[in-house]
RNA sequence: GGGCCGGUAGCUCAGUCGGUUAGAGCAGGGGACUCAUAAUCCCUUUGUCGCGGGUUCGAGUCCUGCCCGGCCUACCA
């Protein structure tokens, strides 16, 4: 079989922030699939870069004062030396603003023009007068014209209302607090729906997509006419200005990936390579992986896209889930929210891209990482059983290396031998839980053989000298093809093996042949056991303050008062139920001569319907004050007999006691003998 | 509400085309070994295959209804 060509992207990451456990679950999952082609024999190049226009990075750029390009800049760096810090290797990685970048997609913006795919239309959005931007939905915030609730975003409602921006009331900008406008604008739009069949044809057939994502896109999108993509910003936007409609930029979801193919132009430029061979040619295979958020681009604009520009379609797209930790989001206040920069301060980075390999299978589940299985699996998997091989057998052999042939080891290489086409298709599908199982199987076997054969019993008796050498060929011969097949996961360890036997590991088919008369070196430890205060102190370096959102910091809240009381535990709907809070008004509130901390208050649930109540209010209101206005009361409380009488409820107030107390009162409106749901 | 995926041992999961007595790793229990990073090896306990119905000579597997979980989506399939 000749060598497929194959180009692999991962998508690209936005250069607004740092590189985390869950962008990696990606990054390492196409190194795997790269490595892995190229081990094979395959022409495999991996692709990415740094996606850098939009409104977020302008903004950004502003607030800290400085140029995006100097923004930019920064974070590519980071994201390279997280990237090279987890040994993923790009065979380019290069950046959406790029003068490649801006070429590509004028060629490909004239395609579209020229399919007579390109509308013009107004859009109404709201304006930000000070910052004299536009506003994206989510640098809106402002009451919602459904339920009334305060400071809800703009596109839509925590009670589920949807709507959009311009139909929040006392609308406000998150970037300046200014009151927004509407301005109109004109905005280019592409006609998806000219494309519908091609893409009901391109996502229905040819297994381009997993099975869950064709019936995704089919019961979402493709049952009814695809609505026109607005695919231009306004000035001011960070990205580039669209040729012919001076004023307008592309939008960063149209020159994202385009990115790729620019990316690629650059290794093409590099290495003396026809572009055009890489995505004008049939024959070659483009993979793209990316994360299940953004499907829609991948399946339905990019392909329609590629397909008006005369450009090679994806062979497939590969999507994944997100990255759990112990089974919740990751979050920042619980510290599972770890940046590759933190992960790399306590961890060994080989430990992660194993872990990752075992659980990542073909399908969209999400990924959990359980911090105690990691440690296990890590330990017992790649320590004890794998390279445990090397270090009980190697030192017997550092002086006489190899045995000249390879001996009878009952098959046991062979048989390592024969699984080998399985486990390439496993990883070929990216199914590569399925192949490391299939390798720890053959790890499982080879150490009952150094058991019995028992090399530390043979060294004793000079006799039996080639007999020891014969046995420790075998294991390291064992763990070598082992190895070969965890090359693609752990390329650290392949190349510490090579050392250990002084051949490179650089072809699948190595593991074909058993390697005879080279020498050993000394044997160094290939990789530590997992020490779990690492782990625990990577999890406490990477603990911070949650910031909710832009809007909520923007109010300046202390965290105080949570931290002081945290959350109780959840309880469900019918337990709330039970509690019964009506609106009730004070007719009455007097001193209790006697008592230093209580108000005596009669309250009316409307027609004659009294409770007399005892609260814990006295420093903080006059009793004056109270009669006449509403609260809100806990009504089915059991009575509690007090000294100065029974008390037949609670009022509700927040506050730490003392004169910190404030009563919830109900908006104009309300009467009492309402009950609060 | 709708869509997709899942529910198998304490945990993580495998189980092909329907075929004998449902498996592995980890954890637990017992033993061995002392080369190896408290690593390794042998033996061993554990199951309402979510629940009900159906098809079949035979169902973890196929069909159907329901329950539960995850994700997605939402006056829309």
């Amino acid at each position: 079989m000749s060598p497929r060509r194959i180009l692999v992207t991962a998508a690209l990451p936005y250069a607004n922030g740092p590189i985390h456990i869950g962008h990696l679950v990606e990054y390492i999952q196409t190194d795997i699939w790269v490595r892995f082609q190229k081990l094979r024999g395959n022409q495999c190049i991996y692709i990415c870069a740094d996606d850098t226009h939009g409104t977020a990075i302008m903004i950004r750029a502003r607030q800290e004062g400085r140029s995006e390009e100097e923004l930019i800049a920064e974070v590519q760096a980071w994201h390279e030396r997280d990237f090279a810090g987890f040994d993923i290797e790009f065979d380019n990685y290069g950046s959406t603003n790029s003068p490649e970048n801006l070429a590509l997609c004028t060629e490909i913006w004239s395609s579209l023009r020229k399919a007579d795919l390109i509308v013009e239309k107004n859009v109404s959005q709201l304006y930000d007068p000070e910052a004299g931007t536009f506003l994206a939905d989510r640098f809106v915030r402002g009451t919602c014209p459904k339920c009334g609730k305060t400071n809800q975003p703009g596109d839509s409602c925590e009670c589920g209302h949807a709507y959009s921006p311009a139909d929040l009331i006392d609308p406000v900008s998150t970037l300046s607090g200014a009151t927004p406008e509407i301005r109109e604008s004109l905005h280019l739009f592409v006609e998806l729906e000219k494309l519908h069949d091609f893409l009901n044809d391109w996502t229905q057939s040819n297994q381009h997509l997993q099975e869950e994502v064709t019936n995704y896109l089919k019961g979402h999108f493709l049952h009814e006419p695809l609505r026109d993509w607005d695919i231009s910003r306004p000035a001011p936007y960070f990205g580039f200005e669209i040729p012919d409609s001076p004023g307008n930029y592309w939008y960063v979801w149209f020159d994202a990936p385009i990115g790729y193919m620019a990316s690629t132009k650059q290794w093409c430029d590099r290495h003396g390579q026809n572009f055009d061979d890489w995505w004008r040619n049939e024959q070659t295979e483009i993979h793209h992986f990316i994360g299940k958020d953004i499907t829609y681009f991948h399946t339905l604009f990019w392909p329609g896209m590629l397909k008006s520009a005369g450009f090679n379609l994806p062979t497939k797209v590969h999507i994944h889930g997100f990255l759990t930790v112990g089974g919740e989001k990751m979050s920042k206040s619980k510290g599972t929210f770890v940046k590759a920069e933190t992960y790399l301060k306590y961890l060994d980075p080989s430990y992660l891209r194993y872990y990752y390999a075992s659980k990542l299978g073909p399908r969209l589940d999400d990924l959990d990482l359980n911090l105690d299985e990691f440690v296990a699996k890590v330990d017992s998997d790649l320590v004890g059983k794998v390279v445990n091989l090397a270090s009980r057998s190697a030192k017997f052999v550092e002086k006489v290396g190899l045995s000249a042939a390879y001996p009878d080891d009952g098959g046991l290489f062979a048989q390592g031998a024969a699984v080998g086409e399985e486990i390439a298709e496993a990883y070929e599908n990216c199914d590569y839980n399925r192949a490391m199982r299939m390798i720890l199987e053959l790890a499982g076997r080879a150490n009952p053989f150094v058991e019995a054969a028992a090399p530390w019993t043979l060294r004793k008796d000079p006799s039996k000298a080639q007999q020891l050498q014969d046995v420790c060929t075998i294991a390291l011969n064992l763990f070598r093809q082992i190895v070969i097949y965890l090359a693609p996961v752990l390329p650290r360890l392949a190349e510490q093996t090579a050392a250990l036997l002084n051949s490179p590991i650089e072809s699948w088919q190595q593991a074909q042949t058993p390697l005879t008369g080279t020498p050993v070196s000394k044997f160094q430890h290939m990789l530590q056991r997992v020490n779990p205060k690492d782990v625990n102190a990577m999890i406490e370096d990477s603990k911070e303050p949650e910031i909710i959102s832009t809007a909520a910091s923007q109010f300046n809240d202390s965290d105080q008062p949570l931290k002081d009381e945290p959350l109780a535990d959840e309880i469900s709907f019918d337990e709330f139920v039970k509690v019964d809070l009506r609106v009730a008004r004070v007719i009455a509130a007097e001193h209790v001569p006697e008592a230093r901390k209580l108000l005596q208050l009669t309250l009316s649930l409307g027609g004659n319907e009294t409770r007399n109540v005892f609260a814990g209010i006295k420093a903080a209101y006059n009793p004056d004050d109270l009669v006449g206005r509403l609260v809100v009361m806990v009504a089915n409380l059991a009575p509690r007999k007090m000294k100065f009488g029974l008390s037949e409820g609670m009022v509700v107030a927040s506050g730490s006691g003392g004169d910190e107390v404030f009563l919830l009162s109900p908006d104009a409106g309300a009467q009492p003998g309402q009950r609060v749901h």
